[in-house]
DNA sequence: AACTATTTATAAGA
DNA sequence: TTCTTATAAATAGTT
């Protein structure tokens, strides 16, 4: 724009081109300045040097506004921003299901393991008593077994004394029989 | 510029406004967009005519890169994407370890309801049976009684047949000796 | 960083 | 809006 034209093209000498970045990038701030007043706009400039120093303008108090504005205009917002907090909300969701759901299982183990029963209502007494019970017949089922021996055996032992009693009894009639025909017929009343 | 030096100012008549704004909009962008050329640049601007139109130019393909870029560079990206990234991360994080956790309760618990023992160590087996014990111990109370009440009574019945047993048999001895005494004395070996 | 010859941008007018 | 044009501003090359 003055001593010569200039190629629209990257400016090869580094020198040459930091300094003209230096002019145009000043240039670029207050034109987007001068914009921002005379035509009550608002406007947002960011800049990066090659280095990767950063400029910038805004004609707001926060950039962050006019970007924000302009994500929404773009339509934008709804991938970023919203999208985001949308995810976000959701994950805090399944969190606090999830932290409920422990809760509940927590509570149900803890009265699974025999504790808090004082709490519960009688439904759930019942509920959890019919749980528990599926769980006791198969870990007791040993344990009941041995008791079924036992009391098998005893009965089998009953059995057999039952009989031994009925063997005796007969045996009892039978001398007694015997006793009465050979000497005392009148004692058969107390044998029996 | 031009025809006279402008006052920096908002420009009172909107139709002058107007056309300054679309004019000076022009040449800003063109402005931005020789910067990037010439020097290498990364340059976006944002401006919002007064009616709410959107004017943007972005030197990268997309103005969200340069957008991101002075976030980061201005530390904002710490409160804003990072952020939000990081607490997603953590929520992610936490949803993984409550899912684990689920996992972990619910084959505890049904373990303790007797399912799935295969797959237990013998120590899990251990400590899962001593839970048991203990649950059961308070659960099972009642059926064990029951047990052993039928059991104990079973042991009554015993005794009262192991004393009618030999009660008997004494008798039987009784009458055998009556017997023996009275008529028959090599009928002895028979009878016992 | 300053200078200045030129180019470029643009205000006012049409 | 667009074109014109006088003139202000910007700036490339130089110092």
């Amino acid at each position: 724009m003055a001593r010569g034209k200039v190629q629209l093209k990257r400016i090869e000498n580094a020198t040459s081109r930091q300094v003209t970045f230096s002019k145009r990038k000043n240039g670029l701030l207050k034109k987007a300045y001068e914009l921002s007043i005379l035509c009550d706009a608002e406007v947002a400039v960011i800049v990066f040097s090659q280095k990767g120093t950063l400029f910038k303008f805004a004609s707001t108090d926060q950039i962050q506004k006019t970007i924000d504005r302009y994500r929404k205009n773009a339509k934008q917002l709804h991938t970023d921003r919203i999208d985001v907090e949308q995810s976000k909300e959701q994950l805090r969701q399944e969190s606090a299901n999830m932290a409920k759901k422990i809760e509940i299982i927590k509570i149900l183990q803890r009265k699974l393991l025999g504790q808090d029963l004082d709490s519960c209502s009688p439904e759930e007494l019942h509920d959890i008593g019919n749980q528990l019970e599926i769980s006791l017949s198969n870990i007791r089922a040993r344990k009941t077994q041995l008791f079924k021996e036992q009391i098998e055996q005893l009965q089998a032992k009953e059995r057999l004394l039952l009989m031994e009693n009925a063997r005796l009894t007969k045996q009892v009639n039978a001398c007694f029989s015997l006793y009465i025909h050979s000497s005392q017929p009148n004692m058969r009343n107390d044998c029996c």
